[in-house]
DNA sequence: GTCTATAAAGGGATAGAC
DNA sequence: GTCTATCCCTTTATAGAC
């Protein structure tokens, strides 16, 4: 049992925790007993609850954010000069984060649970970083989609996070909802139903010019 | 002060903190504190932590879901014998919640953070009289979007409750993303951009029937 | 119905031995 | 690095006076 072993354990233990109960739900007690390790290995290890908790995070949301830029690379080199296809914009927004989930419980389950509940903690790990795939993705989506104002922009952006991170955390609704005919485990499944879904909503006409083509229609 | 005035202020008071700092983030003595009651008052009028979230949530989901059938019964007037507008399902299903927060905090929220955290509770209060709604909804949807199968109905049904429980969980996050020209705020604009938007991708082809079609169009 | 007082349990953190 | 033991605080819940 090396000496980072049982940090790396009760990474494991405290993720699951965390995801699960939230983290006023989560106890030490209940993650270290869960990591096979001493209540005392924490306060060692990571400090506090609080580092421990932000640790957890920190530990996935790089790897995510890489394969994001990674996605959007590909999608790049894909389309030469043309702008990028709406479809792979999304799915370099979303599928990174979904497939995290894969191989234990999904990063934005605890994130968007710990959002609001002490928010501090999680801001600091998560929305660094995430401002420059921000950026980027707001870029690539201006010159795919260029009926769209900041706005609107801004919105559906949020819109399309927002449909992610209640697909990862609330996976047993799908199942509850759907009479068990999607498989919210089937991450390929869904992420192939999410993308075509958000894609036309990004295409979905502007407001503004909605309201002036009809208005236009109403005319004639 | 009459006996249910004290009985109100903790279910405001609750709601709040609940909405705020989630089932196990909220303390009962906060909430007391905060209504101006007795820590024991809790105990008197409704038992226990959870009975009273219990009750928070139940004062707030039934005229949601009244105001929900009410704009179905509403668009399917309008709609006479034809399908109901896409736009008139959407609206009936998301705008009645995130409207239910203009005067306080949204019960999503609070239902959103519970969910997993203590799941039981919730779903009690929450799922039984939704299931009647999504029948509904599903019944209008199948009819509007004949293209789709039940499966993808199940998937587009949950991705659309998912963005407006983010939505309604993370305003912040808009005002954040948008650099302030976004007013999460603006209950009505953000429902005006999040229905056609949902419609959209609602609208969107069936995936298995746009494989084919594909496939189609490679042939020809 | 409302209060005080307290019970009983559980939480995070840490000192200090090994 | 790991452990035990313990400190100190907060939590929910309740008994019993008013």
């Amino acid at each position: 049992m090396t000496a980072s072993d049982t940090r790396e354990r009760l990474l494991d233990a405290a993720e699951r925790q965390f995801s699960e109960r939230g983290y006023d739900g989560a106890s030490l007690r209940e993650i270290t007993q869960a990591a096979e390790a001493n209540l005392a290995a924490v306060s060692y290890h990571f400090g506090s609850k609080e580092d421990l908790f932000v640790a957890v995070v920190a530990r996935r949301v790089q790897p995510i954010n890489l394969e994001r830029l990674r996605l959007l690379d590909q999608a790049e080199a894909r389309a030469g000069e043309r702008p990028l296809e709406v479809e792979a914009i999304v799915e370099a927004m979303i599928a990174p984060v979904l497939r995290s989930g894969a191989d234990g419980p999904c990063v934005l389950r605890m994130v968007g649970r710990a959002n609001s509940e002490s928010a501090a903690p999680t801001r600091r790990v998560v929305e660094g970083p995430m401002r420059e795939i921000r950026a980027r993705v707001r870029r690539a989506l201006r010159r795919a989609l260029p009926h769209l104002n900041e706005r609107e922009l801004s919105y559906r952006m949020h819109f399309t996070m927002g449909v992610v991170k209640s697909v990862a955390s609330d996976q047993h609704l799908l199942h509850a909802i759907s009479d068990g005919q999607c498989d919210p485990q089937d991450l390929d499944g869904t992420i192939a139903q999410l993308v075509p879904f958000l894609a036309a909503g990004m295409r979905a006409p502007s407001v503004e010019r909605k309201r002036r083509a009809s208005a236009r229609s109403r005319r004639s």
